[in-house]
DNA sequence: GTTGGCACTCGGTAACATCGAGTGCCAGCC
DNA sequence: GGCTGGCACTCGATGTTACCGAGTGCCAAC
């Protein structure tokens, strides 16, 4: 544990590096106010800490750069409870006051507004289409022997599966399968493995069977929809073109940034740093987190994601407030 | 019009310049096999191909750079047509071989074939909503006074509106809307402004009026859905950060996207060059598009985006053989 | 324990020389 | 007349050197 001017200067290492960019020294974290000691104590001080790994020294006589760890200090213990200032406020209030249009357009728009608010990339995860319950299930013919399952479930979602069916197979036939699925099925979930009763007819059977089982497998990857906004200010936030390629790659590997999230959910974690997630391409980035609850359940997670230098407070703040605008909104219908 | 020599020159250049993205001397485009003359003369039409636009130096005694002329006329009348290696063949045959699942991801997922291709990004834009016709309307209701109106169109898409109903609204009279609903939607499009003929029963009418109307009107921006693959890949095709930030900017506004595309298509072009096509924020980009059919009928395009510095005969064949694999694939249902 | 002083380090910047790829031009050659 | 070798010239890239200054660690004094 730190005493507490350590904690303040390794706050004042934090809070300038983030805003800066540069390398710290003694004379800046000296001059700054509450630190109530000479550039001299404050250099012991920060040997200190560099030798404990919360700083380090990009070289010789250069000042210092927090480290992951020193990072990790600052989010848990160091910084107050950040907060948005007004402008940005005004933009998730104005955000949410014009926001309309359907489920995935809100995930969509809402990942924007992070990135815009923090000026770093958003992450929305939706809510799982496992969880929902099925209001509504049908099978309608298309051309040249495809049908297409189509499951309206409780939250707003549509699912839908193609189904390859003779070509002999007439509406009426179909009309039959729809009916017996949306008596059978209405009210479970999607993955619901519960057999669908016998109707006495066995090609209806086959083809109720066949529908039901359309959506219990789970596409090799899961169906979670992940809508990735500002990707642009990726670019902004590193300067090497290196780090920015390899970023972009792994937000375009969906399902990676998707269990990388649910392991940082599950492990309770609402900040995750540098090195600490284990992402080999992430490295260079922090990632903010926290779920949204609609009408009560935990519904989705948001992020956001930007450098290790990253504005912990304001992004803290920003998912806690979106996050929680975001349940209201989607509770709301 | 160039004559026989200097039109093998500035093809040397301009395939030199792609293939190394270094200023090209004359004694290179000399070493060049086809080129039988010696670096003075090259020399020579160098001068006159930089005075005519085609080239330009980036500083005296540096070698030729094409511009966006040049790379014009290179693809005009100088490239012979592109073909693909087998390598790259063999990815699109295993893509194609493997493409499973809905729509979208068959779009998703060709717009990073598009991409690990050319190795630039790749943009699939999906057939308009617009043209294909319903096969299935229902009205279902959600909670809280919410119902969803889900049409099931001809080409296997699912367009949904939310729709917000009276509390007292029952599922008999959601059963009737949609009753009624599918029987006089079916086989028109969903634009179609055609009146619902009216039930006797007011309350019906107005639930049906409404339903019909929630897809007329068109969201502010356009229905088409767009996918961006390989953005990643951006970042390696430039080595100016800003550049990248800014093309991803434009990437990200996907309704300017749509409508560079669609102005492109309309004005009968495959391939758009720099600063051709007036877009501010990718001016140091080139597009390569084609359409695809389904069916016979024009459905949607895709196409690659990368530097101006790009090779546009493999991106024509790439364009062209993932077009129309991606059509054939699509009339199969 | 804190601080001012001081010698030391070392990256960044600027000034300068050098190198070489590439050019334009010209006289000579076919 | 057109092509070519020769040549002086240009200028970015690279390397060298010097210097500055921000920053450090250490130490003696307060």
């Amino acid at each position: 544990m730190l005493d507490e001017r350590k904690a303040s200067i390794l706050r004042a290492v934090v809070e300038e590096y983030i805003a800066t960019a540069q390398p710290v020294g003694s004379a800046h974290v000296a001059a700054a106010p509450r630190i109530g000691v000479s550039p001299a104590t404050v250099r012991n001080e920060m040997a200190y800490l560099e030798h404990e790994g919360y700083l380090v020294q990009p070289h010789t006589s250069a000042g210092r750069i927090p480290t992951d760890k020193g990072y990790r200090a600052f989010v848990d213990q160091l910084a107050g409870p950040g907060q948005l200032d007004t402008g940005r406020r005004q933009l998730v209030k104005d955000f949410f006051a014009r926001a309309h249009g359907e489920l995935e357009d809100m995930l969509k728009d809402t990942s924007r507004l992070l990135s815009s608010v923090t000026d770093y990339a958003g992450v929305v995860v939706g809510p799982p289409h496992e969880a929902a319950t099925i209001r509504s299930i049908q099978v309608v013919g298309l051309a040249h022997g495809v049908a297409l399952v189509v499951a309206v479930l409780s939250n707003g979602a549509v699912e839908k599966r193609t189904l390859e069916i003779a070509d002999d197979v007439g509406d009426e036939r179909l009309a039959a399968v729809t009916a017996h699925l949306s008596a059978h099925l209405a009210g479970r979930t999607l993955r619901d493995p519960a057999a669908v009763p016998s109707t006495g007819d066995a090609v209806t059977d086959a083809l109720s069977e066949r529908a039901a089982r359309a959506f219990a497998h789970d596409d090799g990857d899961d169906g979670d929809q992940v809508y990735v906004g500002g990707t642009a200010r990726i670019a902004s936030a590193f300067d090497a073109v290196d780090t920015v390629r390899e970023v972009l790659g792994a937000l375009e590997q969906q399902y990676v940034i998707v269990g990388l999230l649910r392991d940082l959910l599950d492990r309770g974690l609402s900040v995750s740093i540098g090195s600490e997630h284990g992402v080999q391409n992430l490295a260079e980035c922090s990632i903010v987190i926290a779920p949204y609850e609609v009408e009560g359940e935990q519904a989705g997670t948001i992020a956001v994601l930007g450098p290790t230098r990253m504005n912990y407070p304001q992004a803290l703040a920003a998912v806690a407030v979106v996050g929680s605008r975001l349940g209201q909104r989607l509770s709301e219908g």
